[in-house]
RNA sequence: UGGCCUAUGGUGUAAUUGGCAACACUACUGGUUUUGGUCCAGUCAUUCUAGGUUCGAGUCCUAGUAGGCCAACCA
């Protein structure tokens, strides 16, 4: 397979060298640890493919953990909908957990930080608190609480367990430096009181852990060995080891948390609170519409898991700012398409051609390909007659010789079927092209080995027969952002470059296999994209969705002039 | 005016740790092709800047520059 020769990110040469000096191959363990408070999008793709992909790597356990600590934000249906996305990428995880499974060893820890005198209570508001924590150039000040006693302490957390107290009366705070460069480190707050029921514990808590108290020490319970986050949370690093310190024991793992650059893709956004703006302000129809960067909405557009892996594979894991272009994305659904997807024919901007010289009521099944890279997906039968549409762009009353498809006067071959010739064309008053009457040659048919047959003529035109032809929905899809970097600018929102006609539905018609079209089912429509059947498709509504175009070279090449 | 992180083609990642800057995408050329698809071949870099160490620097040293992160009872 060669992988052995792929070189390793920077995560893997620290877990080489872990390996070299105090880690073992059995003490390697990892986890994702999303949120629910949203879909899973193409950036966390990226986290889940390291992740998992180290367990794959290093034959060690991956947990899927939710971070769910904040009950005001957090729901089940974000549960499901990540762990349907997890499973549906193809990886597996050794162990389903909560940070919530940890409440009540979170808070026998908070105790033995109170009794050590390195937490305390603070009774101050949170503006208060705020107002004390200086800036980045100026140190902050300690609270007046700071110095109560252990026994007061006790009383008043224990009172915040209870519920005694409303929200916001006292918050417990780790007691560190409230001088210290690291802002995270002036006296962060481990707990706060939220009167809301928890998706999954209900009301048996009222006083919440927060993050930093929460992941490293989750981590620690689960024997994580190396953490892996994004880089804003680098600075939350010392605040990491500094709550381990208060509590690891000699002969436990200890974790390690390291961070990498979160990937950027251009033309889109990855950012939970701008995908739930775009689909609260109903830009798009919902967290799985087609546009969106959400795993659910790739999925929906008729992007493959694989190739979805390949990308991650292959922007790789580093420290630096990046973004992505799409169009790497694209490159890797259109190569995994390209081996799997059966070609069809469908005319999407229908021109009627009728074919003089072809009998009347005569109906001929031709014998199509459905799949030129692989022999083994065989062939189906698709129906010709006199009349046929072809698409729009595909002819021209006059054209130079760059312009390989149907003029008057030239020649194409129907792909599968026979070469034809223009002859004549009739249009409306304003001047446009209602239909054009061209001959065939009988003997040219595709596959017979005549001498006509194996005439070479430049064009290759997609085409289907009218009496034939199913009508289906077809909705094309362009970039939701006309801007490569729409998060990117200073002075304007995100939301100014939404690219008004992000979807076009129009009406196509398909060759008539495509009846029992099931949803999900992928295809190729010749010479124009990759398509799948949207969920909203039915038996007599056919529905679907463009997932990519084919790279277009005409299109370049037409540009240009 | 603090601390920390980062800097390699248009884009993303590599570089046996001081030894010919590589791979993929994009773009552009050409060839093949019953999809203007696929496939095949080719073209595109003063490694942020300026000094220094060295036979030799993307890699080490010094000084800059640019970008990012940090002041939620969010994660």
């Amino acid at each position: 397979m060669g992988e052995e020769e792929k070189s390793l990110n920077f995560i893997e040469h620290i877990i080489e060298d872990d390996l070299k000096s105090d880690y073992t191959k059995e003490d390697l363990r990892f986890r994702f640890p999303p949120e629910p408070n949203g879909y899973l999008h193409i950036g966390h793709a990226s986290s889940i493919c390291l992740n998992f992909g180290l367990g794959l790597r290093y034959d060690a356990p991956v947990n899927l953990r939710f971070d769910d600590t904040n009950p005001a934000k957090e729901e089940k249906e974000y549960v499901e909908a990540i762990k349907r996305d997890v499973k549906w990428l193809g990886f597996d995880w050794e162990s389903e957990r909560y940070a919530s499974d940890y409440f009540q060893q979170l808070y026998d820890w908070a105790v033995v930080l109170v009794q050590n005198g390195k937490a305390y209570v603070d009774s101050q508001s949170s503006e208060e608190i705020a107002a004390q924590k200086g800036t980045p150039t100026e140190p902050g000040m300690n609270s007046p609480f700071r110095n109560r006693s252990v026994e007061e302490n006790m009383e008043l957390f224990d009172g915040m367990k209870n519920g005694d107290f409303a929200e916001g009366d006292h918050v417990l705070r780790a007691k560190i430096d409230m001088s210290h460069n690291n802002m995270l480190m002036r006296d962060p707050v481990m707990y706060r009181i939220l009167h809301k029921a928890h998706h999954r514990t209900n009301t048996d808590w009222c006083i919440y852990p927060l993050y930093d108290w929460t992941h490293g020490e989750s981590d620690y319970i689960e024997q994580v060995s190396h953490s892996l986050c994004t880089l804003e949370f680098l600075p939350h690093r010392e605040l990491y080891d500094w709550f381990l310190d208060q509590l690891v024991s000699e002969d436990r793992l200890r974790p390690k948390q390291r961070e990498f650059a979160r990937r950027n893709v251009s033309h889109t956004v990855v950012s939970k609170r701008k995908l739930l703006k775009l689909v609260e302000s109903q830009v798009v129809s919902g967290w799985d519409d087609p546009r969106m960067p959400t795993i659910s909405g790739l999925r929906r557009r008729g992007y493959t898991a694989e190739s979805i892996r390949n990308f991650a594979d292959t922007i790789g894991i580093a420290k630096r700012d990046n973004v992505v272009d799409v169009s790497l994305l694209e490159f890797h659904v259109r190569e995994h398409l390209n081996k799997v997807a059966p070609r069809v024919m469908a005319v999407l901007n229908p021109l009627k051609v009728v074919i003089t010289n072809y009998e009347e009521g005569k109906e001929e099944w031709l014998t199509a390909e459905n799949n030129p890279e692989d022999e083994k997906a065989g062939t189906r039968e698709i129906p010709f007659s006199k009349e046929i549409y072809i698409e729009k762009e595909d002819f021209r009353e006059e054209a130079n010789r760059k312009f390989f498809r149907l003029k008057l006067g030239g020649e194409v071959r129907l792909k599968n079927g026979y070469i034809i010739k223009a002859n004549s064309c009739t249009k409306n008053d304003d001047g446009d092209i209602l239909e054009v009457q061209c001959t065939y040659d009988p003997k040219s048919k595709s596959g017979s080995g005549t001498a006509e047959s194996l005439r070479k003529v430049k064009g290759t035109l997609h085409w289907v027969s009218i009496p034939h032809a199913l009508k289906g929905e077809v909705r094309l899809y362009d970039r939701l952002f006309s801007d490569a970097t729409p998060d990117g600018h200073k002075d304007r929102d995100f939301m100014d470059f939404v690219n008004p006609n992000s979807l076009n539905k129009i009406t196509g018609f398909l060759e008539p296999s495509l009846k029992g079209a099931k949803s999900g089912d992928r295809f190729q429509f010749q010479r124009l994209g990759y398509f799948n059947v949207d969920l909203d498709s039915t038996p007599e509504n056919l529905v679907f969705n463009r997932t990519v175009t084919l790279r277009d070279t005409w299109a370049k090449i037409e540009q240009k002039n």
